[in-house]
DNA sequence: TAATTATATACTATTGACAGTATATACAAA
DNA sequence: TTTGTATATACTGTCAATAGTATATAATTA
């Protein structure tokens, strides 16, 4: 895998958002569209394409389906995130933003009963 | 400025090369062409589209264009291009081998009468 | 002033990435 | 076995990036 790949996949702001969700945690589709705000089939495709590079992987749990980062991380994808995590612009901002939403939604998952099956929520760790 | 745009130019593999090589120095775009064996326009076009971003800047010197780095060097640049001289990948190889011939290259012409004007030659190191 | 050299731009055709819609699949539950 | 839910894929049209060709510009030299 060329370095030229790994930059043209970073090079959109939402994949580089959902590598950067992904490194704080485990996370499934329906979750990171509801983070995103990006409707389904754009998830799915983005997933799929970043899963063919090998940088995430996929595991099914019933009807849902688990995003992972691929170990190890990928080294230059790591050298960005921890970069951008630090550094002051718009996309960056955005990212220390979306790490903040994920917590709230994993507080408000463990708050409600059912909203995920508990073998999901057992990975993503609301519980 | 985006991260993404910087991950849109050095997404490709040529732009990666010139801004490794410009950030050892300044080099005209004949040399430029030369070193990464691309024809005129080519190298031309790719150097206005990094000009527009910021990242490079020119200066006339008679018919001879030199290029540079913009200073201060663009962060996100900086680390990708430190990160990926170390690396191991066969972009970062061509890397290293870029630096090498840029190396030779300001060798021959220091040993070549009249190969480039003297006020080109002096911004280059070569004299 | 004309010819030459180095470089830039205009124009065109092609290609690749992307969005959107529709449909398919995989699994669970009734 | 039908229905529903979560996710993936197929298909299509659109747009942006790129390459190539031709031409223009800017400066130098004869």
């Amino acid at each position: 895998m060329e370095a030229s790949d790994i930059y043209k996949c970073i090079a959109d702001p939402q994949r580089l958002r959902i590598l950067n969700l992904l490194e704080a945690g485990v996370l499934c589709v329906c979750h990171l569209q509801e983070l995103l705000e990006v409707p389904q089939v754009k998830m799915s495709k983005q997933l799929a394409s970043m899963k063919k590079l090998g940088l995430v992987e996929s595991r099914r749990e019933g009807t849902w389906m688990l995003y992972a980062m691929a170990e190890p991380i990928n080294k230059l994808v790591g050298v960005n995130l921890r970069y951008l995590r630090e550094a002051d612009c718009t996309e960056c901002n955005q990212l220390q933003l979306d790490l903040l939403r994920r917590e709230r939604l994993i507080l408000r998952i463990r708050q409600t009963s059912n909203e995920c099956p508990e073998s999901v929520c057992q990975q993503i760790g609301c519980c």
